[in-house]
DNA sequence: AACACATGTTAAGATAACATAACAAGAGAG
DNA sequence: CTCTCTTGTTATGTTATCTTAACATGTGTT
């Protein structure tokens, strides 16, 4: 019994993950293109990734695999409606995460950006479809709901509690927030 | 002029996180096993993380040549500060997440848990402190932080916003929430 | 002392992403 | 028609993790 506790194998989940950071670019990259421009050849792809053409020929090649992709005679790609749908639903949880972190923690839009950017494509369906309802209720108008908004934009920058730790830290035994250093 | 828009290279910030989703679990190891145990070595770290006894010595001579974890002579593993601090961290990521997670949002408890896992290291530390502070006031008690806290678990389940988009939505131009198919 | 088991290290191979660079193929310029 | 530029593909190398398997070492038992 050298297993005391088990994180198991459950930690890994991460990896399984069948949506990677850099494929739910790729997705989402013909999809702003093909928005943008009207059409998205790989090289464009690659422009906008900035990544070299040879990653994304590589790359693409694996998403008509898996039929996310498809192009044309002419090399013109675009989603197939599995790969469109991925790309919407993490391009929503951009939008979500980033609304979140920035309109209701208040961060800064930047921080808020990157943090959403990398969580995006890890968001799960249910998590998703709450936190749209959370959102929806703090924007709902209602009074309490300014309230609380109104209240995180002027708290800026809390404290550690003290020794009766508050509701949140009490039951972890020890405050959550971090220190104030940077990064 | 090919590049229309520039993700340019920002949204491979990911990459670069100085903390990995493995090196943080392999910090986080030696901490609960030395909590739970008293001491750790490699084999009780590859046994609680499910990962062969070889990727656990070149993760950990890695660990231990970014000067975060070290050993004594009779090969017994602990965490530097600087491990320390970050182990910390990740785990007070962690905390705040699926307290969120699950008992704001009202997800269930392993969902809350899979997608703080996934997202515990890549949480910046100025969203880190807002969450806190945010969480805080939530589960101060408050009146109306109780009439939401409420409010969100009878709710279960919203629909999608119609013609006039919510508050929520409009920016964006469509309904933000997801699809109610499972996954 | 000799053997075996537990633990740690090292080697070789896999996968996922990237880079660079060479090669291939089509399209327009002259 | 040939030359060149653009675009895409392929070959090779790198980094980070993981696996399996072979090797090394120490400790305890007989």
């Amino acid at each position: 019994m050298t297993q005391i506790t088990n994180d198991s194998t459950y930690w890994r989940a991460f990896d399984k993950n069948q949506l990677t950071h850099s494929v739910a670019h790729y997705l989402m990259a013909i999809n702003r293109l093909r928005e943008e421009q009207g059409y998205a050849r790989a090289i464009d792809v690659a422009n906008m990734l900035s990544v070299s053409r040879g990653a994304t020929s590589l790359a693409l090649s694996q998403l008509k695999e898996r039929g996310l992709v498809k192009e044309d005679p002419n090399r013109i790609l675009f989603l197939t409606d599995e790969g469109s749908h991925l790309a919407q639903t993490v391009e929503h949880n951009f939008a979500l995460l980033s609304r979140f972190f920035e309109d209701v923690l208040g961060v800064s839009p930047e921080s808020a950006r990157a943090d959403a950017c990398k969580m995006e494509h890890l968001l799960s369906k249910e998590s998703s479809r709450a936190l749209v309802q959370f959102l929806q209720l703090l924007f709902s108008g209602k009074h309490c709901m300014k309230e609380i908004l109104s209240e995180m934009h002027k708290t800026k920058g809390g404290d550690a509690c003290q020794k009766p730790l508050c509701p949140l830290c009490e039951p972890v035994g020890e405050c959550l927030m971090p220190p104030s250093a940077e990064h």
